[in-house]
DNA sequence: TTTTACATTGAAAACATTTTCATTTATGAT
DNA sequence: ATCATAAATGAAAATGTTTTCAATGTAAAA
């Protein structure tokens, strides 16, 4: 029982090919009682159109590239989630490239996916770099494929649209929450490696800092956990930190677990907060105050941007900024 | 500026189709001099075959299909990662779907999977049932596309390999530690969803209570952590629980942080260990003891033995049980 | 020199759709 | 009843490869 063809499906409903293919794709075209018939026996034959031959002669592949930077992290695995389901809605399928391994450049694999001829690309790198950011614009400009940066965008320029949150102020409101509890030494807790959205963060913790005329101090760890626990315990040697704001819930988390080890009390002595609400800050004990990013319908959102691009409709907003919150819970006052 | 075909090749280098063809694919096959005359060509026109024309003709595509449940879990996204890193070593697409989304029965993204002419299928859902096991094995068969099991194995039948790790013996090994320490009273919390792998690691626990003598308790509870905390409250007004082996990290953090709040002292009152030792463990505190499941490596391991069943190599070891090991850290004397 | 085997190449079929264009059928207006 | 128009359908071309089979050229063997 080989695979159905459009020729079995033409057989069995007395039609031609061209019937059975408008019975799928432009059902308003084919007069209702053998529209009926068709998909009846398309039912019956359990037959599903080859993707090849329809990407082939359609010109269109109904599929997009996703590109992530590596799917351990929560916020993109949760993200995958708002796309998938977007992209089943509008029936593209997803082909997913993880750009973490080491034996493959970053432009091989976008020459990959041109090869691939996706109707779109959406692209979750928020480690994006000036080089990057060049190369996704040659691609969208000489092959004409629609791309939407998620969670990530480049400042001054919106020539390849976005959809993101407005992490300069979350990071304003977050810290300024800390400040208004009144706190005068609050740390930012960033990463070594300088993301776009990290500093997007920073910028917003340096202007509710500098507007309450505090000092600011900003300590670059590394992500992993050991090495921060050594890291962070320095500084409760001579330090007076009253307040924490990490760029990620996990970080946020470490710090506070280093905290407690030197018997400083959370929230009355030192207040922490974090970004992201993923599970871990759920998880924590006491729970952890912090930013809540809507993650899932960031990827859904993006995905859905993309759609239209590919649809070619009208995009008016192309920076879509998607609203956050601050979530209290235990770790601030 | 329409892409380069495969015409545009022949012509230019003066050749037919089929030795541009071959020059690609088969370069053993045309004479040195013409295959490098065409692949200057096609270096200088920029070809790039068309995938769909390409699927179409050879009924290959390159592209595997990962089936998945929901990536927002840790341990499904880890996998990701080692399945992608081995798929671009042997030049496998990775085609996503995602089953969470309601909009869509298993059966209707199975088909769409075959319409889409996937090479191979990894199958993450550790939640599989036996009519979805039918259901594959129809697949199996009837299409003749290789499949493997990743992170989960149907008992009893090795018609469809699987890679996964001994979780029988994983449970058993977990709760013997809190047997050996003493305690006599140990819980398992497992999830109210019947998984396939939950199943193994009860089974597991409940050999290893029973060997001790002791009386076996399983708790089963949601995922969600605001109903487990209300559920957890109660086991501590009139129980004396001592031990608990979770089915997953964040069940016995969430379990673990409910204790505290009796004040209940953890690991001297009650030993509480849990499975699969993601970031959670680790940012636990203090940090979790738990079975250590080599959860990347599962990843690798099932897409590497899914090329070796494309390939039609031949495979001796159809169910493949990855090495586990337990974890010891401050859960537990 | 002739034959044989093999390497190299090209013509054309196959792959399974969509889409264009022409034809037939139905509908409504006169 | 007739004509004009619109709706419904089918035939066939187009999509860009791979692959089979036949034809040609070439080197080795007889």
């Amino acid at each position: 029982m080989s695979k159905a063809t459009i020729y079995d499906v033409a057989g069995a409903a007395r039609v031609s090919l061209a019937t059975v293919s408008r019975a799928i794709n432009n059902p308003e075209k084919v007069k209702p009682e053998t529209r009926d018939r068709v998909l009846r026996v398309i039912e019956e034959l359990g037959y599903k159109p080859n993707a090849f031959a329809k990407g082939l002669a359609s010109r269109k592949s109904t599929t997009v590239a996703v590109v992530v930077p590596d799917m351990s992290r929560a916020s993109i695995a949760e993200m995958m989630n708002g796309i998938a389901d977007i992209a089943r809605v509008y029936k593209y399928s997803i082909l997913l490239y993880i750009l973490e391994s080491e034996d493959a450049s970053e432009e091989d694999i976008l020459r990959e996916i041109i090869a691939a001829q996706v109707d779109g690309i959406l692209y979750l790198n928020d480690e994006i770099t000036e080089s990057q950011f060049e190369f996704l614009k040659t691609i969208k400009n000489t092959y004409q494929i629609p791309i939407v940066l998620t969670n990530t965008y480049y400042p001054e320029s919106d020539e390849i649209p976005s959809v993101s949150i407005d992490y300069e102020r979350a990071g304003y409101e977050i810290t300024k929450k800390l400040v208004d509890e009144g706190r005068n030494n609050i740390y930012m807790l960033s990463t070594v490696r300088k993301y776009m959205v990290n500093d997007l963060k920073e910028a917003g913790y340096l202007r509710a800092i500098n507007e309450a005329g505090l000092e600011p101090h900003v300590m670059r760890t590394s992500g992993r956990i050991s090495i921060n626990s050594e890291h962070f315990n320095e500084y409760f040697r001579d330090n007076t930190v009253d307040g924490v704001v990490a760029v990620r819930d996990s970080i946020a988390i470490s710090f506070m677990n280093i905290a407690f080890e030197n018997n400083v009390s959370v929230p009355e002595d030192i207040g922490i907060c974090g970004f992201q609400n993923t599970k871990y800050a759920r998880l924590a004990r006491p729970q952890l105050s912090c930013v809540d990013v809507p993650i899932y319908d960031l990827g859904a959102v993006g995905m859905r941007l993309l759609t239209k691009l590919m649809n070619k409709e009208d995009v008016v907003e192309r920076e879509v900024k998607l609203p956050h919150s601050i979530v209290l819970r235990k770790t601030t006052k």
